[in-house]
DNA sequence: ATTTTTCACTTGCAATATGCAAGTTTATAG
DNA sequence: CTATAAACTTGCATATTGCAAGTGAAAAAT
């Protein structure tokens, strides 16, 4: 997925998904927010897989412009900024859940990490309504 | 998703799963060849957002050596090679469903292609069970 | 009061990937 | 022989990515 096609889309429903999260990293930073709790931008620079600050940046802005995910001011901490799933990002839970599946099932890493796919597998409700929420606007 | 990622992947399965398939055009061939039925590198390379020869050749080399497609002569044909998923590749099935879900839901096309997406919220079943056939290996 | 730290980015630049057009290969059909 | 078809490959200009370093604004430390 590109965060910018030059190429108009094609009106189907994948192209249209691929065209807002087909890259590398779209999916890993809605992982970042929906799994794991990052919340700032900080948080975010410091997964698992090194995103480098100006790609972050980049995806940030295209995932807030089409309406994914909103950043907002801390209020406790005022410097610091929360990044969190809009209503449709969240609608994104099963295709998360989807993607640990098929991911966990044939992952051949040497050190994979299980946890995630070990509990979407016992209990998929469970993780998909954690991730939704309540359902507000 | 890239191609050949340079770096380690970090064993999420998520990671893994888009080290495979996390690029602009992966999950378009299979959506070819998952639900439009393309079987040959001329079907291919005529979809509906008009993949350029050279990536086409890069995805499906790439897609082959992870294991999602595989490559057969055509019995009818000798001269055509006919593209087709593997079981890993049938796996996707739910995946796809999600995706054609969530983008159908927030697709902003001028002129969305409804038909997959009606298709899939009739019957999420049937469109799974087309995908994945029989469980053969 | 000055320096340092923190947070959230931007900028510069080299390396890599993408997209377009044209060319290649193999083999049969006319 | 010449043309056609299927499945790619190659060249090259442009776009995207990734690394390292820099920026700005305000609070915290000295």
């Amino acid at each position: 997925m590109s965060t910018k096609p030059k190429r108009a889309l094609s009106g189907c429903p994948i192209d249209y998904a691929l065209s807002v999260l087909g890259d590398r990293w779209s999916l890993l930073i809605i992982r970042d927010i929906a799994i794991k709790g990052s919340k700032t931008y900080a948080d975010l620079l410091d997964g698992w897989e090194g995103i480098s600050t100006n790609i972050l940046a980049q995806r940030l802005r295209h995932l807030e412009e089409n309406g994914v995910i909103r950043k907002r001011k801390n209020p406790a901490n005022w410097r610091s900024s929360l990044y969190e799933l809009t209503p449709k990002g969240r609608d994104l839970a099963p295709l998360l859940a989807e993607l640990v599946l098929w991911g966990g099932k044939f992952n051949d890493a040497r050190d994979p990490k299980t946890e995630t796919y070990a509990s979407v597998r016992s209990d998929r409700q469970g993780f998909e309504r954690k991730i939704l929420g309540e359902e507000s606007a």
